[in-house]
DNA sequence: GTAGTCGGTTTGGTTTACAAACTTACCTCG
DNA sequence: CGAGGTAAGTTTGTAAACCAAACCGACTAC
């Protein structure tokens, strides 16, 4: 069992996303712009990226269609760059992040705020679409293409190999 | 100022989140846990990574508290991965990935689904801490440390070729 | 005219990723 | 018994990516 038709990576948004956002210094480049910090000098400067790096993750962001570049300036030219609706919607990654690592990290760093316009941080809920309750730990399962479901209690698998 | 004391690369939890997960495969090898595959030869073939990256990748998961490494048999040694209550806690953050995928993907690609007991999809919300309203594009504000806010009107630094 | 800013590109060395083959230790089948 | 398979890696050699630092062009400020 297992062999079956299983040879190729899973098909998944997951792994596509990642193949625009993923790499290195790519989420920290939105963060920045996130923050309002718009140029290539200050981008370099606050994620501490390589230059040619960096220009190389500016240009895919703007090719997957998450940031914009403008021309603030004709001679010398200059620029600027901006999130577009699609790049403004990796917010909530960014704040899950962010969460994770307030909670989660052995010594959490200061952390750059996100504030609703009422002064308070906002934070990510994962919820039911439909019923609009939220997951704590249990509550989730997950179904892959093929109908097979993973979070449940992993007995069944461990005596898989004898015992 | 400016150059004062911003020679250093901002101190975020994002940025120390993604130290530990933000690697390649690392994120994959999560959403293949979150969806029941525990055991390495499953977790390559899902994911397509090196052999050897994902030995790295796991141990590196491991060392960072999101992932726990089980023996499931003694002799030949093997082994099961299993998400601790800190790799459950990234779920917001696979969850963002899976929806911006699939909303601004040019050609999503069939998604697995992460369900609620109650046979729907989970979404991720970002939502004001204390208010619990949703921010849906507008109404976000970013602070950093220093105080300087984010979002708010591009234009005052348009042509600030000053400094 | 000297220095500095800005948004890069170029250079050269180091690190990492990658695919494929190999290893150890079992188990199953005929 | 021996051949083949499985599982979780490790080893090997090569290709790609990363990185720091230097360089560049077109300005501006002194």
């Amino acid at each position: 069992m297992g062999a079956m038709s299983d040879i190729q990576p899973r098909a998944c948004p997951i792994a596509d996303t990642l193949d625009l956002v993923g790499e290195r210094w790519s989420l920290l480049v939105l963060r920045e712009v996130f923050m309002g910090v718009r140029r290539f000098a200050d981008i370099q400067a606050n994620t501490g990226a390589p230059r040619d790096v960096l220009t190389k993750r500016l240009r895919s962001l703007e090719a997957g269609g998450a940031l914009e570049r403008h021309r603030y300036l004709e001679r010398p030219p200059r620029f600027e760059y901006h999130l577009t609706p699609a790049g403004q919607a990796l917010e909530p990654v960014l704040i899950g992040l962010r969460e994770w690592g307030l909670r989660y990290l052995p010594d959490p760093p200061p952390a750059p705020r996100f504030l609703h316009t009422c002064g308070a941080d906002v934070v990510t809920r994962v919820v039911c679409d439909a019923c609009g309750e939220p997951l704590e730990g249990g509550g989730l399962v997950t179904v892959r293409e093929d109908g097979v479901t993973g979070t449940p209690p992993p007995a069944a698998r461990v005596t898989a190999v004898r015992r």
